[in-house]
RNA sequence: GCCGCUGUGGUGAAACUGGCAGACACAAGGGACUUAAAAUCCCUCGAUAGAAAUAUCAUAUGGGUUCGAUUCCCAUCGGCGGCACCA
């Protein structure tokens, strides 16, 4: 008789085997093919991890885990993207240093994933915040400066007036501080800034060269937002001057009636004098200005907006007079911050036109411009429009530009939504951006050798009054001298953001030691491109697009043997609260998987999470669910009750193993974890009808389940008195287990199912119809009408019967 | 608002390329074992009608394409993610 399963036992006995066995770091021979899976590293937050970080973590570790079985040279790293805002603001509070509490809680994340069993190799692991990675952040961001994609701008910043401190986007809510509920202002400061904008074309392009997920790679074009159009100026009126707009509807522009300008726009500023109401456009610049851009672009917000009086443009179409407006709904970030209005055919400008009475004019016919705007450019032919009449929209855009470059007053232009990066920000726990000011030579790298700039420890990490980071503060480390002159200068106080550490961490795994590069070139060869990489939707256009500009800017210099650093990227649905809402603290619904580990081990827990749902899809968790897959481990283990003496299962258990070979090896590459975990259950509940199976077929359906619960496959494989699994080679399916002697077919009668009938397996179509028209049931059921047609498809036969 | 995704029993879901809707589980109910409980094992489990065989309805809602639609198309309604300083 065999012992209890207790989990409790087990799993720390493996673990322990595993980590001085060091079964699971990478080999340093580049003689095997390599498979590099990875997971997108953790925030280390002070809750400790909760139930949605092993959602993605299990699925790469069963991956990983049957890569290592299939021969394959595994690279499976872990690390801590831990720069960040809670952190920070937890130090702020609690006069605790950053530094400490990044420790602590790394500490904290890396006992709970090895309770977890996962296969990581713990020895390249990297943190952000160690000066020893961090040297190599800042040396890529001083690349980037060397080539000139590193700038200054001046962007505004959300400026809590209260608390007089810089404010991220999330903690603006509702147009207040989060925290103490003061006015929050746009105030403008001199920022860094990565031309990210230089690489849309190519970060477009090059989606073809990698597998994502479609909806990955459409949600990534869309946010660079790639559009054709044209760059048209029109002459304000009485002046030299041009107002420049940027259109994809050019053939639209003798329905342009107005124009309007963003609040920020020059062109107010240059004519103040001229301006009639200029006390009135002022007021609205002011009241613009405490809106971000998000509240402004809301469509379903009333639309806003001032005449410009004493200001006109000229259509150069129609050389009408027209008069200009300021409104909010323009923004100075996209295009080039004026634009001609046509009401008839844009549904904001519709929108604004009906609110201020402007005049409408329809110019291209097909709709109803009494009723709402009319914005089809497939169906539809120009009208009002002089020599554009009759043309459908497409020929009419390209004749209308041809025009406009012929008379000098427009030209074909792409544009891009995607906007320069913001790199700048006015906090302390970041990576200090190497560089200093000096009155003489303007900014001045630091030099290679004095990298890393660390972070000055201070104790008070509040922000100045201005809204710089505390850096501001540290007078000592701010005063330094220029490295070209040698004359005082000035360190650069903001800090970078945390998205910084992550746009290249993946690079540092391949050699996460080495101290004279980032990594060397020859790691680098043999690791990249990363094979497999799951992560959030919620990176797609940040995170994912930000490594994917460094990782290119890094081939261009030369520095990494790609041009795309991630062969192919699938995402995973979040884990929500019991209540199905986003776990968060403060709604107070976050799961921690201790409690679970604890009561049903982690074997049990790790099923769970891949057995609970569609591994693309969010889910809410369930507290019962954990309990039903340590009961299927429960049946597992008594399979060494049932362990026949003869060498050979029966048919029946033979063919159900090799079914579930198959579907195991298959559901795995396409992520459906919870139906491999079902088939697994499938066969299980097969054994235990037929009361026995050989030790053999046992050994075989461990090494299935080895992935998803390791622990207690490897103790019972060990039992059996086989060698460890993840040094097993992962199995085949015998092909002819799973040919079956009969096939059922259901039969429709006019599309719905009306009988069952089983037939031998491997005859002909012609065969299966005349068996199946001349069997009783379907005789009885169609008599009396006439069989118009058979259908056979698959195990499908489809009478159509009138 | 814009972009992407999504909607199937009491619950999580499955159905791979348009081909037998509800696999596999959870919960619930009934039974066996037990002094009892836990554990385990067996049975029932979309709705309506029926003793049953079976019939009708059913994949958010309304249309469409098709021999056949959970799957494709159009429209409507609801949910989730992102919107550039959360990570």
């Amino acid at each position: 008789m065999t012992e209890r399963y207790d989990p409790q036992i087990i799993e720390r006995k493996w673990q322990k085997k595993w980590e001085e066995q060091k079964c699971f770091e990478a080999e340093a021979s580049h003689d095997k093919p390599k498979f590099f899976g990875l997971i997108e590293f953790p925030y280390p937050s002070g809750q400790g991890l909760h139930v949605g970080h092993p959602r993605p973590f299990t699925a790469m570790d069963v991956i990983s885990r049957k890569r290592r079985m299939q021969g394959y040279n595994v690279l499976f790293p872990i690390g801590y993207d831990a720069f960040g805002l809670p952190t920070e603001n937890y130090a702020i509070k609690t006069g605790i240093h950053p530094a400490k509490v990044t420790h602590d809680n790394i500490q904290r994340f890396r006992e709970q994933l090895k309770r977890l069993g996962y296969s990581f190799d713990y020895s390249r692991e990297v943190n952000t915040t160690d000066p020893a990675y961090y040297k190599w952040t800042q040396w890529i961001f001083l690349k980037f400066y060397e080539k000139g994609l590193a700038y200054k701008a001046e962007i505004p910043i959300n400026f809590c007036t209260s608390c007089k401190v810089g404010l991220a986007n999330e903690e603006v809510v509702d147009g207040v501080c989060e925290r103490c509920g003061g006015k929050v202002i746009r105030m403008i400061r001199s920022q860094w800034m990565l031309k990210i904008t230089e690489y849309a074309q190519r970060l477009i392009d090059d989606l073809d060269k990698v597998q994502y997920l479609d909806k990955i790679k459409t949600q990534q074009i869309n946010w660079i937002g790639r559009s054709e159009g044209a760059e048209v100026n029109f002459q304000i009126a009485g002046t030299d001057d041009k107002l420049l707009i940027y259109t994809t509807r050019a053939d639209t522009m003798f329905g342009a009636t107005y124009m309007v300008v963003s609040p920020e726009h020059p062109v107010i500023e240059k004519y103040r004098d001229r301006i009639l109401n200029m006390d009135e456009v002022s007021d609205y610049q002011k009241q613009a200005a405490l809106k971000s851009d998000f509240e402004r672009g809301e469509l379903a917000k009333e639309k806003t907006g001032v005449e410009v009086k004493g200001l006109r443009a000229v259509n150069p179409v129609t050389k009408k007079e027209i008069p200009i407006w300021i409104s909010d709904y323009v923004l100075m970030g996209y295009g080039t911050g004026a634009i001609m209005a046509v009401p008839a055919h844009d549904t904001r400008d519709y929108e604004f036109a009906k609110k201020f009475d402007l005049p409408i004019v329809e110019v291209v016919a097909g709709g109803d411009i009494e009723k709402e705007a009319f914005t089809d450019c497939d169906h539809g032919k120009m009208i009002n429009s002089g020599f554009l009449n009759g043309l459908e929209v497409k020929d009419a855009i390209a004749a209308i530009i041809d025009y406009l470059e012929k008379e000098g007053i427009g030209k074909r232009k792409i544009n891009y939504k995607l906007r320069d990066w913001v790199f700048s920000r006015q906090r302390y726990w970041g990576e200090p951006i190497p560089l200093v000011h000096c009155d003489q030579c303007g900014w001045v790298p630091i030099p290679e050798d004095e990298l890393p700039l660390t972070l000055p420890m201070l104790d008070d990490f509040t922000p100045t009054d201005d809204g710089s980071s505390c850096l501001a503060r540290a007078k000592d480390w701010l005063q330094t001298t220029c490295p070209k002159c040698g004359r005082p200068a000035v360190r650069e106080a903001d800090t970078m953001p945390n998205w910084a550490g992550s746009s290249w961490y993946f690079l540092r795994y391949c050699d996460a030691h080495n101290n004279k590069a980032f990594a060397d070139p020859e790691e680098l060869k043999y690791w990249l491109p990363i094979d497999w990489y799951n992560g959030g939707m919620e990176h797609t256009t940040l995170h994912l697009l930000y490594s994917r500009f460094w990782h290119k800017f890094l081939y261009d210099c030369g520095l990494v043997p790609t041009e795309e650093p991630y062969m192919k990227r699938t995402s995973h649905g979040m884990v929500l609260g019991a209540n199905g809402e986003k776990m968060s603290k403060s709604r107070g619904n976050v799961v921690n998987p201790d409690d679970y580990i604890n009561e049903f081990g982690a074997d049990a827990f790790r099923m769970y999470i891949m057995f609970m749902g569609a591994f693309d899809q969010p889910i809410p968790w369930n507290e019962q669910g954990t309990r039903g897959c340590r009961k299927f481990l429960d049946r597992v283990w008594r399979l060494q009750e049932m362990i026949s003496d003869s060498e050979k299962s029966s048919a029946k258990i033979y063919s159900s193993l090799h079914g579930c070979i198959k579907k195991v090896s298959e559901d795995i590459e396409r992520m459906k974890f919870n139906t491999a975990i079902a088939a697994m259950m499938s066969f299980v509940n097969d054994v235990y009808a037929e009361g026995t199976l050989s030790k053999e077929d046992l050994h075989t359906f461990l090494q299935l389940l080895n992935p998803f619960a390791p622990h207690i496959a490897e103790e019972m494989n060990e039992q059996l008195g086989f060698e460890q699994l993840h040094h097993s080679s992962w199995p085949e399916y015998d092909e002819k287990a799973l040919i079956e002697e009969q096939v059922e077919y259901g039969i429709q009668i006019n599309g719905k199912i009306r009988a069952r009938i089983s037939l031998p397996a491997g005859i002909s179509k012609e065969e299966i119809e005349k068996a199946v028209l001349s069997s009783e049931e379907i005789v009885k059921q169609v008599q009396g009408r006439t069989v118009r047609k058979v259908i056979v498809v698959k195990n499908i036969v489809n009478i159509v019967v009138s």
